[in-house]
DNA sequence: CGCATATTTGATAGATTTCAATTTATGTGG
DNA sequence: CCACATAAATTGAAATCTATCAAATATGCG
């Protein structure tokens, strides 16, 4: 609800896009002095349901949310983990009737903001709808190369695959340490690469006997990145298109 | 090159779009003629290649297309299957370093259609331009639910939910029989589910032995639908919004 | 301190992969 | 139309990975 949470979140969202588009100073300017309202929402609570029609779109200014799909019998997975900084259901501005449920893996601060704003914005600035679409490009990527890592690697190489993917996106909004932000529990974390919480635990530990990484409850070490990256054969390329 | 099968491509596209996105008898009119031109793929090559930008999206006319996700050492995965009337990477629009390659499964006939016009169509056209955006939004959904798919199925529900799903796609494009045409090879059809060729063949069996559904080399008999879609968990929303 | 939740460990069952070989389809040239 | 070469599909047996079940230990919190 504060002006300044509200601003500091834009900022973040704006970082990230302008990573990968270029905006000129009235986009800019255009872009933070869009209007929302920030929302406290309580841990493990969906805040985005399956079915009912969005009218804001979800910009996560802290904690960690979950994308769930769902199946009609109520099971559900994880298909993606959403950090500070992005707008997770950007895609229900052209799809109100959103097929997944956002849920806050930890108390989460979003800020709402209004599809109708959004569509302004595109509409009077080309480069910001351009913007917006390489936006969802990039979340479709990640999807994609997801649905390889799941079909293809085993759990370790999974495992390292997210570690890797998470450390890059936290890095694009300014965390500089040696790993980054975490507070995932190892049930959730199964979920999200497909595994039982038992086995997770087993590979978890042996990641960081061999000096690779460290689970912590809150936050990921990261040990020896190079050995990471070529555990999960992570290229960052999908993530941030047009840079190498 | 000619001029008919440019337009019943179009057409099929056209359909498809339409069935998310109601569109008005000029923006009809003005996508049935966009430019482009028709190109005949071999079977096994890559039309769209990791890395090339590309300055045309790619409209499948006839055949069957993959589109891989590919790891620096050149490891590839299937992660999205397109069919006729599939714009298999609008998302290349906003985002010209595209981060897959797409193949040709069976020879195939695409219409490559210029990006420019493309834009020029969305810029004239605001419901176009939704369109598109929806298209894409269904696209990243699909992802989503393959995610969810290969992350917790296992073997015979992943095909299971494969089959339903390719169905329901064929039915938008106008597919009427108890199946629908599939002429992809049980080692490409392996790696789109996450599995061995071996393991694959023996559910395929299953599958057939149960009478739940057959696969021929060209095509999927669908034997007892409401079993494949118990068997596969699969919910048709995610892939039209707005219906259930 | 004591409860509730999360993590860790052990033992076993089950699903899937791997390896190796065989059969069946498909296409091609004579 | 047949013989051959090649690719695709199928089968069997063993190894491996991951899930399942059940219990013990940590950890955080009021």
């Amino acid at each position: 609800m504060t002006r300044s949470s509200t601003e500091t979140a834009l900022a973040l969202y704006l970082r990230r896009l302008s990573g990968r588009s270029p905006l000129g100073d009235e986009e800019r300017a255009a872009l933070l002095a869009t209007p929302g309202f920030a929302t406290l929402i309580d841990v493990e609570r969906d805040f985005v349901r399956v079915g009912e029609p969005v009218h804001h779109a979800c910009l996560i200014i802290h904690g960690l949310v979950a994308r769930f799909a769902q199946t009609r019998n109520g099971d559900r997975g994880i298909v993606a983990i959403h950090i500070p900084g992005d707008m997770a259901d950007l895609h229900s501005v052209v799809a109100p009737q959103v097929t997944w449920a956002l849920h806050a893996l930890t108390p989460t601060r979003i800020l709402r903001i209004p599809h109708e704003a959004l569509r302004e914005l595109a509409r009077r600035y080309p480069s910001i709808a351009a913007a917006f679409s390489r936006d969802c490009a990039v979340d479709a990527s990640i999807l994609a190369h997801w649905n390889a890592n799941l079909g293809r690697k085993n759990a370790l190489a999974r495992i390292a695959h997210l570690f890797a993917e998470m450390h890059v996106r936290y890095q694009l909004i300014g965390e500089r340490s040696g790993g980054f932000p975490f507070p995932i529990t190892q049930v959730d974390l199964a979920d999200a690469v497909g595994l039982t919480p038992v086995h997770l635990n087993r590979m978890l530990k042996r990641l960081a006997d061999e000096g690779v990484a460290v689970k912590n409850p809150d936050s990921v070490r990261i040990l020896d990145e190079q050995r990471l990256i070529r555990l999960g054969q992570f290229d960052p390329a999908y993530i941030q298109p047009g840079r190498r």
